[in-house]
DNA sequence: TAGATTGTTAATCGATTAACAATC
DNA sequence: TAGATTGTTAATCGATTAACAATC
């Protein structure tokens, strides 16, 4: 049998993937064993014979007249998005944000941040257990070929982005993270995902002025 | 001739439109004044016939032997994705999160954060015109629904999430744009916009990994 | 058993790509 | 003019949905 990974999945398909996690997740706490694809499909809108496509596409199989072990499902899902590995990673960017990326609460699963970087006056920041520490952006080549670290996370304004970019590349940075509205220019090899906050937010906004001027 | 809104926009041409402006913003500043299909669709790694048919389908209309007018494309892509108006929001989470959003440099555009609330300890953090105001969760509604504001961000640990959204609800929020790894459970009227970070993370380290796993 | 539910094939739908005449 | 480029139709491809036999 073919086993899908998530490098042969459809965009679509991944975040179905993902968020059927997040969804299982409260149905366990909630002290449920099993799940139909009639009540996932129900939940997020789609065909019940879509999400056992999906769930098939990774390996999982359910049970006639019972439905799907959420605790397996859960965690097929969690091989399949590689969150039982650590990806290492530097953070370019508002120490802000990295901070909340680093956070525990909200830690990205699989993504652990080392260190960070920031544009403008060299200080060193938040040092210690609690926080992360921040160097000048000119010491990230240096850095990360030391420490051999691959990922980065981009988010940095979109004039400054490209920049910061090079200088991650310059690095040894095999793949970028990009937070920033930019459309970075980097050689073939470098893998580039970009998060894309303002077509999310225009999406969001349209269908409330849709609501809105209904009345 | 029938216009499309980013209501009736599939969500893959509505992300390759909010590059497609990313992008020509580059060509601009480098002094170019027209760009063809063929190089749109060189740099995003798509078919030109489907530039043409995204560009065509929100109103673009290109010249033969010239290609589309840069300047007056930028315009229409910011007219569609409704970036001349503000939608004012509040926002519930991380203080360190709502500055980063607010930051004029990174802003979202058409995002306008009037103010921010956090769940814990009840203090006022960040007054002032360079930060933003912070209140405890408890007061949203209240002040919401005095401002008659309709839209919020949600961005707090997965355990919180619902709990926060329940209370944006009832301070008559339409809109949550949801940072959140949690599938919220809302009235059919509300609308939610996620933003899959972990699924979105996920997708880069595998690609990094199959690189690094093939040497 | 009867009814619920999966697994899977076939049908539909929509998005992407190919092709080419029309235009400048 | 010749060549570049659009606009648009037709062809292909892939994803979603429908349907139903197999299973428990």
């Amino acid at each position: 049998m073919i086993m899908n990974t998530i490098l042969t999945t459809s965009r679509n398909t991944l975040n179905r993937i993902s968020r059927y996690h997040s969804y299982l997740k409260v149905l366990l706490a909630s002290g449920e064993v099993c799940v139909s694809s009639v009540t996932l499909a129900q939940k997020f809108g789609c065909d019940q014979s879509g999400v056992r496509k999906d769930l098939k596409s990774i390996g999982i199989q359910g049970r006639p007249h019972i439905g799907f072990d959420i605790i397996s499902t859960l965690d097929v899902i969690e091989q399949y998005l590689g969150w039982q590995s650590t990806t290492e990673a530097v953070f370019v960017g508002a120490p802000t944000v990295g901070l909340f990326l680093s956070n525990q609460d909200f830690a990205i699963k699989g993504l652990k941040l080392l260190c960070g970087f920031k544009l403008g006056p060299a200080d060193v920041l938040y040092t210690g257990d609690a926080g992360m520490e921040f160097f000048p952006l000119g010491k990230l080549p240096g850095l990360t070929r030391r420490l051999g670290v691959k990922a980065g996370v981009l988010c940095v304004p979109a004039d400054d982005a490209q920049e910061a970019a090079d200088m991650m590349l310059s690095g040894g940075i095999q793949a970028i993270w990009n937070l920033s509205s930019f459309e970075l220019d980097v050689p073939a090899h470098v893998a580039v995902e970009n998060v894309d906050f303002s077509a999310s937010f225009a999406a969001l906004a349209a269908r409330l002025a849709a609501v809105n001027n209904r009345f």
